[in-house]
DNA sequence: CTGCATCCTAAAAGATACTG
DNA sequence: CAGTATCTTTTAGGATGCAG
């Protein structure tokens, strides 16, 4: 019994589009928001994150959710009532991106200085 | 003195930028690249990664040289010869971006079984 | 070989209105 | 409240040709 071969760099291979959507713009946001706060409901989810229309975020969710890394549970109330978390898997992915993001806001000034040199360098030329 | 308040989640903050530089498609997959290698040409970029075009790929590499992921380095021969490598920053980000590899490839069995599932659930109804 | 400039298409994302 | 459906706009991305 071998262990299937994952190669994102195979354009055709299926990794590839898990690696995107837990890289895609709304999905690392979402990852960090419910690996701060737990568990959050729709609306939540939307004030929460800056710019994300409500189409994209019912997306994503969707996308994670089939990924097996965003847990959706439904109370059966009226109005309705949607919980979202992360599952055990969608924990481990979402630390990854929380590191990439305090790597963003530790070293923040490494950054702009990085783009400031590169604009200097440009302008000059 | 104090240290700028970086905000992902304010879609103004520039730090949203970088975010989606260091996550975008070919991003990642030039981080995890480069990680691997250490240092690699334009050409060995190119045919490392399954789909970039040309244009894509030139592209994504300035914006990352220009965030201090990315150092190019050109050598003055002719026909040229251009060397792509992580910074010290580059390469903090490119862990944990390989983090996020290293999971899809060895829970790999965990997305399949979360994505045949989800669509189980979704056939039926 | 390593790009840049241009044009063009397809896909992603936003706005809006509507429903259970 | 939590979506879906539809429409429009924007952006990403591909193809091609050319230059240093």
């Amino acid at each position: 019994m071998e262990s299937a071969t994952v190669d994102v760099f195979d354009i055709n291979c299926p990794s590839r589009a898990v690696m995107e959507h837990l890289s895609s713009r709304w999905g690392v946001l979402i990852q960090i928001m419910l690996l701060r706060e737990g568990t959050m409901r729709f609306s939540e989810l939307r004030r929460a994150i800056g710019g994300v229309s409500e189409k994209m975020l019912a997306q994503t969710l969707q996308t994670l959710e089939r990924d097996g890394i965003v847990d959706r549970f439904v109370h059966p109330v009226i109005p309705p009532h949607v919980d979202y978390s992360l599952t055990e898997l969608g924990e481990q992915a979402a630390r990854a991106v929380n590191t990439l993001f305090d790597l963003i806001a530790g070293r923040w000034t490494d950054f702009e200085q990085a783009q400031d040199a590169y604009d200097k360098r440009k302008g000059e030329k």
